[in-house]
DNA sequence: TCTGGGGTCCTAGGACCC
DNA sequence: TCTGGGGTCCTAGGACCC
């Protein structure tokens, strides 16, 4: 409360004191840089199946057109020769913790927003907001050989919006431009703000960019001007309120180097639509044993499990239960996600089944989901279990042994076989 | 060319309680 | 005589982000 978070936008100074660091196509980027035959080459790093999608693209792609979230099938057809890789996110996870490790030698309040992202508080640092700005993207290309856009500013929001402006453009000759650093300038954020479109905004997307639009909103000044409580009638009261502040260049937020995670889940998506129970409940106790594992790595369990159904037509149901307990075991979380499962009627066809705990507490004080598991006091059993399995794998590797229903696909099955 | 996977936050309605 | 109002929990869905 008392720290130096809330005085944020007036008279602290010439020079904002955020800054938003951007790897530029990251994984693609690692990918380049294991392998230098791929420089200067289009490659893109996703799934390559028929339903697959772009992750990263490197600029040299991005030239054909190419951009995350692109169906695989449509980067090929629009760039025949791009070189097609699965991801190595382990990979890029090291990657990341390194570069993170990188920003934390200028503050220690940093807030990373992904692998790829994170925000810096450097108000208390010695040097100059711009000049930390350099210094990270030189010592970021020179350990890692990753490029990276900085933004300063004196919020969050237009320390993020100034990385957007300082990248570089793609274009069939290389890359374009890309300052590198983008500074905001700290008491003319407004005009700065006033004749950029509303689409700049951080958490305006398509949805909310055709409402705005439909009040006769496209610009982030005619947004500033806008009256509160007519917008929040068209987006909402929570989101008008934000909207309505970000585009007057208010934004309170503080960098949170600490955060605390809300839930796990874990997805897929079938080549084919899947039709029947026991296939959909095999491939639930593979993902629940995967996301009890990861709980019970970060030491959480939680209360409410949450199974996520889309059906061929994309069009997508989740069924959650709240536990009179928390969970971490994945017998446990398969049972529960398998009873929300039988409630719903998957003759259509599904395309993707999720499982997903939220409610999470500290695994440490949490009471053991005795009864309404249906399992009755042999919860405490499946906690021995769990810890055993945890230790084989710390041993042998995460393929080492999986859950028994998985392969048996019997009804009842809840054995564990070791593969091959 | 049909659209991945892992998250966060918000809304809205119903149940239930006081 | 229709019957108030608030608070909290739970469930389902949607928007958005990278």
């Amino acid at each position: 409360m008392a720290m130096s978070n809330s005085t944020r936008g007036g008279g602290r100074g010439r020079s904002g004191a955020i800054l938003h660091v951007d790897m530029d196509a990251f994984f693609a980027s690692v990918e380049q840089g294991r392998r230098p035959e791929l420089k200067g080459l289009p490659v893109a790093v996703g799934g390559q199946g028929r339903r697959g999608v772009v992750a990263s693209a490197s600029y040299e792609a991005r030239a054909y057109g190419v951009h995350s979230a692109m169906p695989s099938g449509r980067a090929r057809q629009l760039c025949p020769e791009i070189v097609f890789l699965p991801g190595d996110h382990e990979l890029y996870s090291e990657v990341s913790g390194r570069i993170m490790g990188i920003l934390r030698s200028f503050t220690p309040l940093v807030e990373p927003l992904s692998v790829d992202e994170a925000f810096l508080d450097v108000s208390g640092a010695h040097r100059p907001p711009v000049e930390i700005g350099h210094l990270i993207r030189r010592q970021v290309r020179s350990q890692e050989g990753i490029g990276c856009a900085v933004g300063v500013a004196a919020v969050k929001f237009l320390a993020k919006l100034g990385s957007k402006l300082a990248k570089p453009q793609p274009d069939p000759a290389g890359p374009v431009g890309g300052i590198g650093v983008f500074e905001v300038p700290v008491g003319r954020e407004r005009a700065f703000l006033a004749p950029r479109p509303v689409g700049d905004i951080w958490g305006v997307g398509p949805a909310t960019l055709s409402r705005l639009s439909r009040s006769g909103i496209a610009t982030i000044g005619e947004l500033a001007e806008f009256p509160l409580e007519r917008l929040e009638k068209v987006v909402g009261q929570a989101h008008a309120r934000h909207l309505h502040s970000l585009a007057n260049a208010v934004d309170p937020r503080p960098v949170a180097s600490e955060s605390t995670v809300k839930s796990m889940s874990r997805e897929e998506t079938f080549a084919r639509d899947v039709y029947t129970h026991e296939a959909l409940g095999a491939e639930l106790a593979v993902l629940s044993d995967s996301v009890a594992a990861r709980l019970r790595e970060a030491g959480v369990a939680g209360r409410t499990v949450t199974v996520k159904v889309r059906f061929g037509d994309f069009s997508t149901i989740t069924r959650s239960h709240t536990l009179a307990g928390s969970v971490d075991s994945g017998v446990v979380l398969a049972r529960a996600a398998k009873r929300l499962l039988q409630a719903v009627d998957v003759a259509p066809g599904v395309r993707l089944i999720g499982v997903g705990v939220s409610d999470l507490e500290d695994s440490g004080q949490r009471q053991l989901a005795l009864d309404l598991t249906g399992d009755g006091a042999r919860a405490h059993s499946w906690h021995e279990v769990d810890r055993a399995v945890d230790l084989i794998r710390g041993k042998f590797g995460s393929g080492a042994i999986r859950p028994g229903s998985a392969a048996d696909s019997g009804p009842g099955a809840t054995g564990w076989i070791r593969p091959g």
